[in-house]
This record gives C-alpha cells, structure tokens and sequence, in this order.
DNA sequence: GTGTCCATGTTGCCGGTGCCCACATCGGCG
DNA sequence: CGCCGATGTGGGCACCGGCAACATGGACAC
C-alpha cells in the first residue's frame, strides 16, 4: 500500500483524452494515469461533491479499466485525500491572488483591508466552487502540513502583518485565527448546505459584509 | 410518491426490539414501521454519520425485509430528511435545556451570559454527536419551518433578549444572529472533519471560550 | 541484440446498495 | 361474508468498492 509517491510537480504530459482514432496506437501503459485520475476526480468534485468522487467512473473517463486505479490509490479515500489537497491549493491560491490584487497605497488600515479580502474570498471561493470546497473538507486526515501554509497560513499571516502594523493588540493576537477561521467557514457552509441557501447573492454579500466587520470588531 | 405525512407525534408505541419468542406471534403488519425506521437510521447516523444512514441495513435491523421502507419513505433522501430534523429537534432542546439550566440570578450581563451558553452548547452538541450533527446539515432541503423555531430561533430569541436588556443596540441586532450562528457552526465542522481535530479537550475549550469573547465584543 | 523482471493495466468476481417490479397478506369496509 | 387498498415480501437490475489472477510491455542487465 502507500504507492502515492509519484512526483506530484510530475510533468505536465496531455496523455488526458487522447484522440484514439483508428491509426492512433493506443498505448498499453497510460503513461500518467495517477494525475489524469486526479484530474478527472476533482472535476467529479467540482460537480458534485464528495459523493461524485467515483473510482469506477473516474477510470471510464480516463480511458482506462477500473481497478487500474488500485495500482496509484491505495483505495477511494485515498483519491479523495488528493482531491482534498487539490482543493486546499486552489482555494489558497485564489486567496494569495486577492490579497496580491489590493492596492499597495491603501490608506488607513490597510492591513485589515487585507483581512477582509482574505475572509471575502474564503467564502466566494467556497459558493463559486462549492463540490470541490465541500471535498477539501471532506478528508478526514489533519491535512498534515507545514504550519503556515494552506488557507489557514494565509489568514494566520495577514494577521501578524496586523499585528506589525500596529492594528492589533498583540495580545489579542492568539487565537484570533480561529475565530476568523471559524467564522467564515461557517458562513460558506450555512450557506452552501444549509439554511441560508435561499439568500440572494445581494442579501449574502451584505450578510457577510455584516460577519467580516463584526469579526474584525471583535478582534 | 409523498407518502412521508403520518402523523409525526405518533405515539409512542414500543414496537421496536419486539421480543420474537417462539410463542410471540409475528405479525406480518409491523404497525410503526415509519417512527421504527426512523429510529433505525438516526441510530446509524448517530454511529457514522449521513453515509452511515443505509436503507437496507435499518430495514434489516427493524426486522423487515427492504423495500417495506419504500411504503413510508419516497427514497433514502427522504429518510435521510427525517432524521436531519431530528438532529435539529435534539440541538434545539439541548440549547433549551441549557439555557433553563441557568440560574436567574445572573449579574451583570445576564443575556450575554445566556448567549454564551447556547454557542457554547451548540459546539458541545456537535462534539458529543459527531454524526447526528453532521446529518442534520446534511440534507439539502433548506429545512422550511417557521421562522423562530430550531437551533436559529434560540439564537434569536437569545439575542434579542440581550436588546431587550440594554446589551445590545438594537442598530446591531441585524445580522448579529448570522455571525453568532456562523462562528460557532465554524467552529464546531473545523473540530469535527477538519484541521482542529488534533485538539486536546482542554486546549478546544479554551478556544472556545476565546471565540465566544470575540463574537461578543465584535456585535 | 536478447532475455528477464516487475510496474502497470485487464478481466473476472464478490458482497453490498438503491430502486423498480410483481405478488402476498391482512385489516377494515360495504 | 367478500372485496379492496394499504402494507410487507421476494426477485431482479445496475452500479459501486475492493480482491485475485492474468496479460502486457518498458527498462535494464548481460
């Protein structure tokens, strides 16, 4: 067991959907079957969550015969583990990229503007791709990684930047993550499957102007 | 289809775990089966959670042969919606109880005392019964009800006690409820599935205790 | 070049599940 | 007393996750 030890950063060959016309010689060996599987489960997660997370289906898509998957998964969950990675990534990656569209010259606080945008985009993230935010989440593994990284190293550091920039007690600063954390990610949640899903995209945006404003005040 | 509208306060017939001596007649009719397999499946979501909730496994166990559910039960989504309400009803009544537990002499500020405890409750709710917990947000219907009833109205109700007291500006009240309910329920799905699993008992109630000072401070 | 080995992919199979069908049973009604 | 509709039964289908045995062919030693 434990055959995932692929190079992740593999090569990006496009052995994915493969025109197999009739002189096309279809290869025995697919050649990069464990990340073409990947990609085909996050877009199974992207559509439906967890639960659309099918081995058997994945390995139909990627052209190739069930059980072949057993040979780079030690079973379903652990797919769906890599799933879950695939997703923390991506949702780090669109935080990062908001936090590097603010301006540079913002006045006041700028530090806590940074803030908002983290926790704004938290929660867009979440209702703009809600299958692969509920199956990042859906892991039961820690998420074993190096401190700092993933969405909660993100947060975790504009903090101590609020921190530095004089507007944040230091003293308030432990345990601030989590509230912020908390906070946010239930607001995604209730929104996505629970009962806020009847509000309007006006009435949400409003809400969660409402939550970052209140967190922020609380800190 | 729709066959879900007995009467949901049925009485509380017995008729589960019927001793099936020799002597004890069978009867082909169970006379319950709905409230028993209802029974059934909130045992199983108690155990594992919403996938743990299994048609033919709590037919079996109700000591019916499957498909008697699909006379009560349009699908296992059906069921599934019963048992989230029950989920909803035991979190309801759990803060409820808690909040009579308080003692009415309470200086200070009483409400914000109360509004402690049932945030409080509600994440040691969703520690006590991971899986009940979970399934009860787990069904996609937006759970209609009337506004004022389940786990939100307490918060409601809880909050504007606190306007009443003079804890609150009533300018505040308006999405108040909404933070407080996201930030526990954060809270509780990060202990649960997510990156705070590794918590010491200890260590998740201190932070806790933090969030709740935040939220408070923050409204 | 050639022969071997083993990672990778294949077919076959099993138990389990959700759901549909036709049939059996029984209680209440005329 | 006889019928009928509500309730429960048995069988069947498609699908899934996971094991086992077999097939393929690329890499590497010689």
């Amino acid at each position: 067991m434990g055959t995932g030890n692929m190079d992740t950063t593999a090569r990006k060959v496009d052995t994915v959907n493969m025109v197999e016309g009739p002189g096309a010689a279809r290869r025995y060996h697919h050649g990069n079957l464990r990340a073409a599987l990947i990609d085909t489960a996050v877009d199974q997660a992207r559509a439906g969550g967890a639960d659309a997370v099918v081995l058997r289906d994945a390995a139909r898509r990627t052209g190739v015969s069930h059980n072949a998957a057993y040979r780079h998964f030690a079973d379903r969950d652990d797919l769906l583990a890599e799933v879950s990675s695939r997703g923390m990534a991506e949702l780090e990656q669109r935080m990062r990229d908001r936090l590097a569209d603010l301006p540079a010259d913002d006045h006041g606080r700028p530090a806590a503007a940074r803030l908002r945008a983290v926790g704004r985009e938290y929660v867009h993230f979440a209702l703009a791709e809600p299958g692969l935010f509920a199956t990042a989440f859906a892991c039961g593994r820690p998420e074993e990684g190096a401190p700092g990284q993933g969405p909660y190293g993100v947060l975790s550091t504009v903090l101590d930047e609020m921190v530095s920039a004089g507007e944040l007690p230091a003293e308030r600063r432990p345990g601030a993550d989590l509230t912020c954390w908390a906070a946010v990610h239930g607001f995604a949640v209730l929104c996505l499957q629970g009962p806020l899903q009847e509000l309007s995209e006006q009435e949400r945006e409003a809400q969660l102007d409402g939550l970052l404003e209140r967190v922020a005040r609380g800190l």
